[in-house]
DNA sequence: AATAGCAGTCGAAGTTTGGGAGTGCTAATT
DNA sequence: AATTAGCACTCCCAAACTTCGACTGCTATT
């Protein structure tokens, strides 16, 4: 057995390294050469391990809380391990069965799809469970419709290809006749069908212009429609369940102070939006340039933001159709269970993808087809 | 000196105990005779304190961590203190400028309300705010609208008086036409205005009985109607945020244990939303029993719910005119700022009643008035 | 190249210790 | 009779110390 083949001993390595996270994950303690020796199967004495271990903390993988205490995955040492299983493990059948019976007949709006995923996130990570919903502006329109009060005041109702249902109150400045209300309606829905916000807009705009029914009411509606759909659609489009269960496992972090810094950033929402605004964005880019990836993880201070320092983030993207339209994810301590978080993840992406396809698909025409009985 | 009042003994065994009460949820320590005799003002000597304190000990409001510690109040100390403080202190008047701006300028919705309200009562209190919405049960309806999505579905949308938005798609097994949903509306409409939901129903029975116009649309619509108003609205009337910030205050737990299952009770919702329907309940009857109560306290095993051993309930109603129709409050460590937390909930709970006064003053009759310019 | 063996490091957990914070009791005081 | 001073006693807590053993790194050996 002389002269060691570099392949080879590149290759136990990358074994033991994996094999080092792997079961700090699991114990959560520092990792020791004889744990490695005994239980990784690798018939290599301790001695030698130790070596390869005093490596990779060379190359950046490990640390050492101590001398004389075993080893510690680093962040980087995180992320080779989450890279390496890179779509390994599947889910559990019968977990799946679990998550697909909450969704069987549910016929439901993008809203209840989405609280409710992330509700099933969290409860099936112990961690908390994100959804960033679809951003308005950039789907197409089913219907828009107002509804009369009573007095000067309107309820606005506006209905997305992809199910979700806004609605906000609205005081106009005149008190409309039913009558009124229906043929606006009428109009409205005339020119909407799968436009998106902004070619609504400038629809709105031109009727403007030419003014011709109905001048004062349009004009009431238009300005005040557009003023809401200008404001009003922020950190509102996250879904955030489960952040208690992420703060329970105090044995993550290190002093109160860390802990309150979380807290913070999970109850304020703006900073978290943010960054999975972002990070979705980047798919969105990566995507289009062909490039697939499917579960995306964040390793602890990846994010660059000093309040996720000791939490992960696995996340992924839905679809209508073939448009990427939504991030939804877990959060969770960064030891956490990464292969089964992954495809949890994975899965739920799944799932949401095929419950928005119901939406998607249906028949594209008008109101009124065959009676389906 | 000779012979004391038994007033004046039981006036200042009441200061006593209040002092401790005060004095440890500042200090989260223990506290002894000295620093009563030292720092309370009661012109008594240590001893004759210590006397006071085994008294007060001896009958259950106050016990010792060990022999040679100091005093901590029981569930049933931070009763009498409560209960004592009743309305005592207002609001700073600078928070209530801060609250009373964040509702400026906002006609919205109930659940937009709501939920903005819990959000409230969780970031001024470092608690979780919780709001029980109102039962679309008891409230009456102002519209019914069914707005048709392309082929068989349609979406039901419901508003309540008290300007609750419920929306809901559902599968009709015929497709609608434009001219049918406008008449159908229209009928629903005509008897909806201020009945409730039982009444409502007892009027399409009716009407299916009387089988005039449209039969078969009507049956479909009133039995989808009836089946989706029976399920679906449960512990989802629960608003519940800012939960990590209970959790985070760790020193106010014993061991890990019992922090999990307060974030397993606070992640189900379904627990601690039967206790707050419970109390809301309890608050009815005594409200019809004459016996105004404003704001309420639940003192850690008060709620005889273990989970909620190391945590108190601050809650009070909120009313849509002179109906109590729903809860709110904050739910925090056991040992927090009470004083400030009524006064808080009590403040909030105006807030919400006043912004909801919008909703209910407004002009009862038909849907086209003057116009008001 | 791999290993056995060994000295050395250092934390974790247990033990000891003193100090002090606080009490309850009792006898003296008013 | 109520209050107080004084004192003995209890018991936690923090610090200092010890022991143990889990690891490591190094070196000589195979």
């Amino acid at each position: 057995m002389r002269q060691l083949d570099p392949k080879v001993a590149e290759e136990r390595k990358k074994k033991v390294l994996q094999w080092v996270v792997h079961y700090h994950i699991k114990t959560s303690r520092p990792i020791a050469s004889s744990a490695l020796a005994e239980e990784a199967g690798l018939e290599l004495s301790s001695a030698t391990i130790r070596s390869i271990l005093s490596e990779l903390e060379a190359e950046g993988y490990l640390v050492q809380p101590h001398t004389s205490a075993g080893r510690v995955p680093t962040d980087r040492g995180y992320r080779y391990y989450v890279d390496y299983l890179e779509g390994v493990q599947r889910l559990a059948s019968g977990e799946k069965e679990r998550i697909e019976s909450q969704y069987r007949n549910r016929l439901d709006e993008l809203d209840r799809v989405l609280s409710h995923t992330s509700r099933l996130l969290s409860s099936a990570s112990h961690g908390a469970g994100l959804v960033l919903s679809p951003k308005v502006e950039s789907q197409g329109l089913k219907r828009i419709e107002l509804i009369g009060l009573g007095g000067n005041r309107a309820l606005a109702i506006l209905v997305t290809q992809a199910g979700k249902v806004l609605h906000w109150p609205m005081q106009l400045s005149f008190a409309p006749s039913e009558s009124r209300l229906h043929m606006l309606n009428r109009f409205l829905n005339d020119h909407v069908g799968g436009k998106s916000i902004q070619e609504v807009r400038q629809i709105l705009a031109r009727q403007l212009e030419h003014a011709e029914l109905e001048i004062r009411e349009l004009q009431q509606f238009a300005h005040a429609l557009l003023g809401e759909l200008e404001s009003a659609f922020g950190p509102e489009d996250l879904y955030l369940e489960g952040t208690a269960g992420v703060v329970a496992h105090t044995e993550d972090f290190g002093d109160a102070r860390e802990i309150h810094q979380l807290v913070r950033m999970l109850e304020e929402r703006t900073h978290l939006s943010e960054l999975l605004q972002e990070r979705f964005q980047r798919r969105l880019d990566r995507a289009r340039a062909g490039d697939e990836t499917g579960v995306e993880v964040l390793i602890g201070e990846e994010s660059h933001l000093p309040a996720l320092r000791n939490v992960s983030l696995v996340t992924t993207t839905y679809r209508v159709g073939d448009r990427h339209v939504g991030l939804l994810g877990v959060l969770g301590p960064k030891r956490m269970e990464y292969s089964r978080m992954m495809s949890l993840v994975d899965y739920m992406g799944d799932v949401v993808t095929r419950a928005l396809e119901a939406w998607d698909v249906e028949p594209q025409e008008g109101a009124s087809g065959p009676d389906g009985r």
